[in-house]
Formats: C-alpha cells, sequence, structure tokens
DNA sequence: AGCGGCTGGCTAACGCTGTTAGCCACGAAA
DNA sequence: TTTCGTGGCTAACAGCGTTAGCCAGCCGCT
C-alpha cells in the first residue's frame, strides 16, 4: 500500500509541504497555519483534506516509518546477517531525518491509522539478523533507538566519538 | 546544591504544584493556567516567580536527574559493580515517572540552567561498573534509555516480557 | 507614628495555536 | 440547463505563553 491508495493527490502535495517543513524546522514548526501559506491557501481549506492537524502528521509517521523499513531492507540484502550493516542503516536514515525521526518516535504508534503491516514490516530485517529471537531484537532495538534519540538531542558530550559507542553496542549484541 | 539553594519558598511551592500537575497528566498538561489554578492564582503571578515556563520546565527536569542519580547511587552501593542491579534501578526509577521521564528527556537539555555537577553525578554510576570505558557506557545507558522510553510510549507489543529483553541486553554489555 | 518601597497578587490585552460554521465560485455530470 | 460536489474563503472561539500596568499589604527606616 503506497500513499496513492490511501490520499487524494491534493492530500499528497499537502503531506509533501508538511514535510518539508518539519524537515527544516522541526516538529513543532509544522502549525496548520504555516502548512497552509506555504501551499498559498488559509489554514481552514485544510480541513478539506485532512480530519486534523494529528491525520498529517500520521502520514509522515508512516512515510519515515516505510523510509527506514526500505533502508534497513536495502542493508540486509546487501549485506546478508550482518548486524553492523543494519545498525549503520538505521543510524544513516535516521539521522538524515532527525526531525522527521523525532515525530516518528516522540509519541505513542497511532497504530489503527498505520497502513497495515508497516510496522511489522520495519521490524523484519533486524528480527532475520537476530536469528528470529524476539528478545535480542527488542534489545538490540532499543540500543539503536537510544543512540539516535540522545544523539538528536544532544545529550552526548559535545564532539565526542559516537561511532565507537556504535561499535561497542553492536559487538556486544553479536554473540 | 539543593533547590533550597536557588529557589525560594514560594517558587518551591510552584515547582512542586508543577510536578503534580505532570506526573498526573504528562508535560503536555503542564500550562502556565492550569498550573495557576491549582494554586488558586492567576497564571500571569507565575511570572513573579519564574521568569517563564521553561525555567519552571528546567526546575522539574533537575529533580527527576537527581532523583535518578540518588537511585543509581543507591543501587551502586547496595550491590558493588553489578550492571544488573543498575539497570533495575534505572528502569523502576523511570517508570514510576514517566511523565516526568519524558519531560526530562525530551528534549535537549538545559545544560547553563542545570546545577553544576548534576550531569555528571547522575553518570558516574553507570561509568564506574563499566570499569571506566565511556564508550561502553554511552552504548549502555543508550539501550537502558531506549528501553525505557520505547516502553513509555507503547512501541513494543502489548503485554509482552520486558524483563526478558532487559536481561539478554545486560548480559550482552557485561561481556 | 508615619512613610517608602518591595512583594505578590490582579485585569486586560496581544499574537499565536487548532478547529468550526457558514458562505461562495467553479466545473462536471445528469 | 440545472444540480451538486469540490475546494477555496472569512469570521469566530477557546486556549496557549507572555507583557504591561495597577494596587494592596507589609517590612523596615526615620
Amino acid at each position: 500500500m503506497t500513499d496513492q491508495d490511501r490520499l487524494t493527490p491534493r492530500a499528497r502535495e499537502i503531506a509533501a509541504a508538511a514535510r518539508t517543513l518539519v524537515e527544516e524546522a522541526g516538529p513543532e514548526a509544522l502549525t496548520m497555519r504555516s502548512l497552509a501559506d506555504r501551499l498559498g491557501i488559509k489554514a481552514p481549506s485544510l480541513y478539506k483534506h485532512f480530519p486534523d492537524k494529528s491525520a498529517v502528521e500520521t502520514e509522515l509517521i508512516a512515510q519515515q516509518l516505510a523510509e527506514s523499513a526500505e533502508a534497513m531492507e536495502a542493508a540486509a540484502a546487501r549485506a546478508p546477517g550482518a548486524l553492523a550493516a543494519l545498525a549503520d542503516a538505521y543510524r544513516a536514515q535516521a539521522l538524515a531525518h532527525p526531525h522527521l525521526y523525532r515525530l516518528a518516535t516522540e509519541r505513542p504508534l497511532p497504530r489503527h491509522a498505520l497502513p497495515p503491516g508497516l510496522e511489522a514490516r520495519a521490524a523484519t530485517p533486524l528480527l532475520r539478523v537476530c536469528g528470529d529471537d524476539v528478545e535480542l531484537a527488542r534489545a538490540v532495538w532499543a540500543f539503536a533507538h537510544g543512540m539516535v534519540i540522545l544523539e538528536i538531542h544532544g545529550r552526548f558530550p559535545e564532539g565526542v566519538d559516537l561511532a565507537t559507542a556504535w561499535k561497542t553496542g553492536v559487538e556486544a549484541f553479536k554473540r
């Protein structure tokens, strides 16, 4: 299911503008008025295309999830069985879209409004590389998410070598 | 440095009310008006005690950091060298105050406004148990934060056994 | 005893937010 | 040709953080 299936063309334009807004200035900068401005219309007109603001956000969350899944699948195809490659792909995709990653991550998942199967798809490559050990996969996921989100929020001391911490973590989980 | 040193008595009352508000209904529920209501005053009066809303939040962040540090120190004293004990303490403290944990965690740290040394104090017990290996400590911290924050946001499937995932992670990092 | 000034309240207001109600112009279809 | 859905619009509301300006009470000083 692509966005073609669930979004009208105009809604797709709006989502694209919303995405630019978020990627440029963060989730807080996504306002119905600023979004409308960017499209040359007024805020209330947006409600002809999305029921409310959270529906716009949900669309962006779905995009981020799908693109993260794609990145993981590509990494798994490129280097089968390599946890390090998966970790690199996860990190790279997240840091390429830090604001989108925050949006997709720092709230409860709107599961009911997400394309069915998307969540599972995003999890599959890691699960496979963990030999279908779900407990291990959860631990690795927590590690990766923790590394990314702490880096995005600048919680590590400035200018530290995070590559080494990633390596340390990946090695620890490798057996 | 306790809050006695940097807060007037009235400011401490306000911070306490703010904390109740956050713990009961989450960071989004902390409004200057709802906070004033709870104290029986009007919102603008709050500005006689705090320069702005973020200063109130910073005080709560400092409390959370200090209490997390205390929990870690106690665990380290109780079971010296035991990573698992530290992990348990971290998890328990965070899940006992999930809203406060989010507040303290899901934004850049207001380092300049925090009591000096607090950040380092919070990090020390883990660093010690990692044999002063900062890279390892960062990886473990990322894992623990990831586990907590994913659980708080309900990102794991419902009703799964997170204790096992914690154990898996802790074992992996134990060498 | 009287007075000055600080402390901590107050009301009114501004510009921002999401959202709604209701109106209207246009294009396609019957 | 008429009807109707589509997608704009304005006006408005309640709630947000925040500022300006006012005033009552109290503390300490002369």
